[in-house]
DNA sequence: TGTCGTACTACGCCTGACGTAGTAAAGATA
DNA sequence: TATCTTTACTACGTCAGGCGTAGTACGACA
């Protein structure tokens, strides 16, 4: 069974939270089974990668985090909320994905 | 203008120099000038990335290196030829990035 | 004689992914 | 009522690939 490796997801599971942020803000849990679902199963994202990805973005200022105020008793629960340079910097990526995969592509042998 | 990221090609640099080991053994310099022409100018790989997936990839037993004999004044140029292993690793790669590009693809905005 | 192209080696840093572990509350199950 | 599972994280440290910087060395050619 074929695992997508680490190396070359790398730096694609910002774009891939990103892109799960654009409509709506999301937190840690949601957002790995929503990644787990659209996927197919095939990729699961790893909590520490998860919320590192988070960490960095919000310093890089792609997201910004708030509290769930809905929330009566304990469970805190960190909402994220993409921000228009993260828009930006998601637009970016999907560019740089479309050329990646040009030149992948070249050095690949489907059989 | 966009260019690759070392973090979404990381991974996939030893996948392209094998690519380019299936027929016929290589050496630094000519790998490196073939993935620049090869990706149409968008990708060029660092010399440093180069000659260490070469050290790596012979230690996997990916490759094995033999020195220029025709070579006949100094100027020694190692060559690198391609394993059973090495075949074998290259076509999993593939596999891999098919599976990586179906999944990635379900992220990425086309516009 | 100096610069350019060829063909590397050495060293060390950076960053993203991830293993391991721990905390804590809510809900399910026995 | 006890504990197991799911939810929802945080902390810490390691690893590996990519790459910046620098240096070596030979040949060509101007």
């Amino acid at each position: 069974m074929i695992q997508i490796s680490s190396d070359i997801i790398r730096g694609y599971n910002d774009t891939m939270i990103l892109y799960l942020l654009l409509n709506k803000p999301s937190y840690g849990y949601e957002i790995s089974k929503q990644i787990k679902e659209l996927s197919g199963e095939k990729y699961v994202i790893k909590e520490t990668t998860l919320y590192s990805a988070f960490t960095r973005m919000e310093k890089n200022g792609y997201v910004e985090s708030f509290s769930d105020q809905d929330n009566t008793a304990g469970k805190r629960r960190t909402y994220y909320r993409i921000t228009e340079l993260g828009r930006q910097y998601y637009r970016e990526k999907c560019e740089e994905w479309m050329l990646t995969q040009e030149v992948v592509e070249k050095f690949i042998m489907k059989q």
